[in-house]
RNA sequence: GGGCGAAUAGCUCAGCUGGUCCAGAGCGCCUGCCUUACACGCAGGAAGUCGGGGGUUCGAAUCCCUCUUCGCCCA
């Protein structure tokens, strides 16, 4: 494990070893003691047959981050996984491959079509778990289940008996979205609207009594099953035909014109042709009126026998365009105008979605949603970004019911019987499979149906614990804590989860939902696989490092917002990961190159600390308090960007370069250097490991003092507590660093060969300026490259570069013949004008009583200080430009 | 049609409860450096009327109104 490091990090080299060795830990499977709290996170469960994208590592990074930092802060942390059976996108795989042999489910039927399906999962439904875990993903293995598994499926059996026995399940006929390609019902939330350019057909029906009514319509197909005309009751236009008879064209049907609220007077003409069987609105419509519903298509969509002979077979829209033709002929098209509207796609196939009546069962909703709703209301349950929250209780509030039956043979087949008895024709559902009816013992036949995949998905925050068994895991687990998601499924997936919890566990699932963003292009357009502009995480964990992957889509995710990258430059969005990998490995190398032998302990070494080693002792402890109140609030980004901070702009860039010559021996004090870097260096890491896992493990074991066998990943997490904090180090160190960057800025403006020293005069100097030339005079000289340093109240600024520093101190590096005046002068006077607009802006404002009374003391007091610091600095300016003998 | 969000440097984005993070970060760009941890680096720079307009306030990138553009959700 000590071999030499690499001076350049490579991932590749190390993660899949460090994940093995991890997995043989077993450290990521909690036992519940009853001592230590849990900290439960459901994994959003991957569809069986999905493959890896970015989604799932954005997804699987903010989960993993969060469980590790739990788990650090010595939280019984589970992180349960688990897989989805995904019926209608598993089943479209198989029939897509059946399909290439020239055959169907049908062809097979339904137990030889599950058997290829299931063979179909055995053979390639572990992919994406595996895939996971290339990202790092510290979760409970043991525990991973699959929502067919025998015990989840009678959690599945459990609940829809139990809500069947309560009238909360029932059958009925109604109108539901019909996806013609999977041939399936859908639920609302699986019809995604798309805005769609479409037309507005005005159509002419010819009155029974002579004349006619206009209707309008975006779909004139459906007018082969019009069963009525439908108007307000308050139109004044229609009022007069109000029971009269339609004669409805390319059919030979009278129907009648009726009054209806429901009727929207300023849409199109006012009247609307009523579809029961292909509208939901005129199915609502057509109920209260008692009218029949003729459905005029096929499964598939096409025009069946109920429609007119010469339109039969053909493809609803091939049917559109004859009907609207035919009409036409007649002088029965009244006019075409543009419209947009909203049409329902199968979120699987895209396929449009036909409206369809049919017989389904269904959840009853309101019911289940109160308490849910409640539990939002209550503030129990809690979303961030909060805005969410509204969205999950504007859907609670108008919740419709929830079509759950699915036409296909891949899921949890509907535990209902019917007697086939005549006379009997008892419908039971039942926990087990019946053979004969309870009632009557007759024959009985199982619904040919499956459940929806969400309705065993809905349980998983208890059945993955075994429920409805009272298991161990159950009581140790749950209710859990966190759900990360994307908001696409809030109400696909985590409403449900929700009211299930509270109705068959009396209580939430977890407290807080997390809904992070959406990945997306520089187009800002989602990726996807029938786009192409997706990323695949393994060539970037390949190229760049999964700890890569992770630092971009942390610090790219704020709360809520989506994540860019480019497909096409992923240099771009991943280079800076790798990069501070790349430093951070460095770092290491440099401090465990230095720590050869035994390091002391900073507390020991109170008394010697320099002002440089109290400064990064005073960072490290600010960083510890940001990064954790930053994990804690889930703001990611700004915990990765505190870290960042600290690891390189302070430690590595200023730091390190500090006690060089300490460590060299230069100078002495090298173990005090050496207990500091080690001392931070480990908090750091530790600060950094849930964001980074591999990178910090690696260098954390290789510390002086680590257990062969320890891992970071159960390292107890930093405390404020243990390290300590000087502001005076804080103020004074800054002053050194703005000293040196002075010096620096001075020597690149004149062009000073980087070898070349040079002296400084440092004047007019402030406390904490004249403290870091105390402390830290021999780091400024070394860093700024400075022979001397001179510190005297008036200096001859002939022949010098100079620049002032915020409190005044005055830095000047005589140049002779390298300085140009005018130039000098010029950059003099802009800093003048420059100062001279900020002072009277300053004067204006504190000369305005309503300031000086109405804002807070502390904030006036400090508005004055900076008048006098500028003050102070126009005068050090002036008397410089004197000494040039600048115009004026 | 209803609701919500976003617009800040060339690009991707931070900026939380108005006033010390008040204009920031990373990438890109310019100049100079192979200074033995790191060229995936070091040092120094340039770069933004905080989408437009109005208002509230002593004070607005931040709060309100409005317009424009883009995105999302529900009907």
């Amino acid at each position: 494990m000590n071999e030499p490091l690499s001076p350049q990090y490579d991932p590749a080299a190390i993660e899949s070893d460090l994940y093995r060795w991890w997995s043989e830990l077993d450290s990521w499977r909690p036992r519940p003691d009853g001592e230590h709290p849990s900290y439960v996170i459901m994994l959003p469960p991957p569809n069986v047959t999905d493959r890896l994208h970015m989604g799932h590592g954005l997804n699987q990074t903010i989960q993993d981050a969060l469980i590790r930092f739990e788990r650090m802060r010595g939280k019984a942390t589970l992180w349960l996984p688990g897989t989805d059976h995904a019926g209608i996108a598993t089943q479209n795989v198989v029939e897509r491959m059946l399909r290439e042999e020239g055959s169907t489910r049908f062809d097979l039927g339904r137990d030889r079509f599950v058997q290829r399906v299931w063979d179909h999962v055995r053979a390639t439904g572990g992919t994406i778990l595996e895939q996971i875990k290339g990202l790092g993903s510290s979760c409970d293995w043991s525990r991973t289940y699959f929502t067919l598994d025998e015990g989840l499926s009678r959690a599945v059996r459990e609940v829809f008996v139990r809500l069947y026995e309560k009238d909360l399940i029932y059958r009925g006929k109604y109108i539901i979205n019909w996806c013609p390609r999977c041939l399936t019902a859908l639920s609302n939330e699986e019809a995604e609207k798309t805005e769609t350019q479409g037309s507005l057909w005005r159509l002419r029906y010819p009155l029974a009594s002579g004349g006619h009514i206009v209707v309008a319509t975006t779909r004139p197909e459906t007018m082969l099953g019009d069963t009525a005309v439908a108007v307000h009751p308050d139109d004044p236009r229609y009022r007069d035909l109000i029971g009269s008879e339609v004669i409805l064209p390319l059919t030979d049907r009278r129907i009648p014109v009726i009054a209806d609220p429901a009727v929207e007077m300023d849409f199109g003409t006012g009247a609307v042709k009523l579809t029961p069987a292909h509208d939901p609105l005129d199915f609502e419509i057509a109920s209260r009126h008692g009218l029949p519903a003729i459905d005029v298509m096929t499964d598939d969509a096409h025009m069946a026998d109920t429609a007119p002979q010469s339109f039969q077979g053909l493809d609803r829209f091939v049917a559109r365009k004859r009907v609207v033709t035919a009409l036409e002929e007649s002088g029965l098209l009244d006019g075409i105008e543009a419209h947009v509207h909203s049409v329902g796609q199968c979120y699987r196939c895209h396929t449009v979605v036909e409206p369809r009546l049919s017989e389904q069962w269904f959840v009853r909703m309101a019911p289940l949603a109160a308490p849910a709703l409640e539990a939002y209301r209550s503030g129990r349950l809690r979303f961030i970004p909060e805005r969410r929250g509204e969205e999950y209780a504007q859907w609670m509030t108008n919740i419709r019911d929830w079509c759950i039956s699915r036409q296909i043979w891949w899921g949890h087949r509907i535990p209902v019987w019917y007697c086939e008895a005549p006379g009997c024709g008892v419908t039971s559902a039942s926990r087990e499979d019946l053979s004969t009816c309870p009632e009557c013992g007759g024959a009985v036949r199982q619904d040919e149906d499956v459940l929806d995949t969400w309705f065993s998905s809905q349980l998983v925050p208890f059945s993955s614990l075994g429920w409805p068994d009272e298991s161990e895991d159950l009581e140790a687990f749950y209710p859990g804590d966190l759900l990360v998601t994307a908001p696409e499924i809030l109400f696909f997936w985590v409403a449900r989860m929700v009211m299930m919890g509270l109705e068959f566990r009396g209580d939430i699932p977890f407290h807080t939902v997390y809904l992070h963003g959406t990945v997306r292009d520089t187009q800002h357009r989602k990726m996807s696989k029938s786009l192409g502009n997706g990323i695949d995480p393994l060539v970037v964990i390949e190229r760049y490092g999964a700890d890569a992957l992770r630092y971009t889509m942390l610090a790219g995710a704020a709360v809520g917002t989506d994540v860019i990258l480019d497909p096409d430059d992923l240099e771009a969005s991943f280079a800076s990961g790798r990069n501070f990998s790349n430093k951070l490995w460095n770092a290491g190398r440099f401090i465990l190159g230095n720590l050869d032998g035994p390091v002391p302990s900073v507390t020991d070494l109170r008394d010697d600390l320099s002002l440089a080693d109290r400064w990064i002792l005073a960072r490290c402890h600010d960083t510890v308090a940001d990064a954790t109140k930053a994990y804690e609030r889930f703001r990611l980004n700004d915990a990765v960007a505190a870290i960042y901070q600290f690891l390189w702009d302070d430690l590595a860039d200023w730091y390190i370069e500090q006690t060089k010559p300490r460590l060299y021996g230069d100078e002495p004090g090298g173990d005090v250097a050496r207990a500091v870097l080690a001392s931070v260096f480990e908090v750091a890491l530790r600060l950094l490991h849930p964001i980074m896992p591999f990178i910090t493990e690696t260098l954390w074991k290789r510390l002086p003092g680590s257990p062969a066998d320890a891992t970071i990943s159960l390292a107890s997490w930093p405390t404020v507590e243990e390290i300590r904090r000087e502001p005076t180090a804080l103020e004074d160190f800054a002053a050194v660093q703005a000293i040196v960057s002075a010096i620096r800025s001075i020597r690149a403006e004149y062009g000073v060969q980087p070898g070349q020293m040079v002296r400084v005069r440092i004047t007019h100097g402030s406390g904490a300026s004249r403290r870091a030339l105390e402390g830290e005079g021999a780091t400024i000289r070394r860093l700024a490259k400075a022979s001397d340093l001179e510190t005297d109240d008036d200096t001859d600024h002939r022949g010098s570069g100079s620049l002032i520093l915020q409190d005044g101190t005055t830095v000047a590096v005589p140049l002779g013949d390298l300085i140009d005046i005018d130039r000098e002068c010029g950059r003099l006077g802009a800093e003048l004008d420059r100062l001279a607009v900020q002072v009277s802006g300053q004067e204006a404002k504190l000369a305005n009583q309503q300031f000086i009374t109405r804002a807070p003391a502390e904030v006036v007091e400090r508005e004055r200080q900076k008048l006098e610091s500028w003050r102070g600095q126009i005068e050090v300016l002036r008397h410089k430009r004197d000494q040039l003998g600048c115009g004026t």
